[in-house]
DNA sequence: ATATAATACTACCTTTTTGGTAGGAATTGC
DNA sequence: GCAATTCCTACCAAAAAGGTAGTATTATAT
């Protein structure tokens, strides 16, 4: 039930995408978040895979947004980066009440806030404060 | 991101207390829901050190709420089984902008978001819908 | 052309968390 | 005293988290 520091490091990738006009290395990133640029760029792997960066490859390549900051929710960023924001499955098949079991409609409803919040806000919403 | 079984467990334990009006024994609750005694028992374990539930020893004995179902709220009971439900803290030490980082602000405010959700629901709600 | 600086890919690795299991000690009702 | 229960301690295997290392590939500046 926690975020892991890879959703976080997405988002700071992100922001340090969205605040650079120009094109960003990783290097930089990675000098300016003080964070392991290897890690970063697993990392990095899957924001491109999810085509919510462009990369240039060669020599003063690196990293752009493909959107406009307010074009990107939070969401779509941290599902790229984690993976589907949802409970853990139970083993349907060992179980006979799935459809009626309570604490799995519960937590259907729980996960259903949670993306609602996070498809909300935007990545132009954690910019702004920075600026 | 995702829930654990940890606490989805521990709400099944609740359910089958806050459905029995008698002592119940982990062993019957094993046997109902087709989970392993032995984890359970370390479930259980957690539960009763929060306080949710009182323990009898002996022949006879078991579990019973110390609460009518209304009286427990689903986070208390997460909480009790997870540990605190927020987003893992980063390295404060290696982080001289900790105060101003939106990350860490976004994620205060999703946590509150879902925090607040699972105080609002109530045990007695879950069980609602079994009976 | 070629050195250079960047991304892309593949493989490995360590630590922590998750999801258990095993065995026995302590307690209590009958 | 026996049986049925909780309590306690220790262990363990698989998965996820959080990296690290090395090399191949690409493209640009000069």
């Amino acid at each position: 039930m926690k975020i892991s520091t890879r959703g976080r490091y997405a988002l700071i990738i992100m922001i340090n995408l969205a605040l650079a006009n120009t094109t960003v290395s990783l290097k930089d990133i990675a000098y300016n978040e003080h964070l392991p640029i290897k890690y970063l760029e697993k990392i990095m792997a899957l924001l491109v895979k999810s085509n919510l960066v462009k990369s240039i490859r060669g020599k003063d390549g690196g990293y752009t947004l493909v959107k406009f900051p307010n074009d990107y929710s939070i969401g779509e960023i941290l599902r790229a980066s984690e993976g589907e924001i949802k409970s853990r499955a139970c083993d349907t098949d060992n179980c006979e009440k799935q459809d009626t079991c309570p604490t799995i409609k519960f937590f259907d409803g729980l996960y259903r806030e949670i993306n609602e919040y996070i498809d909300n806000k935007k990545l132009s919403d954690l910019i702004k404060e920075v600026k």
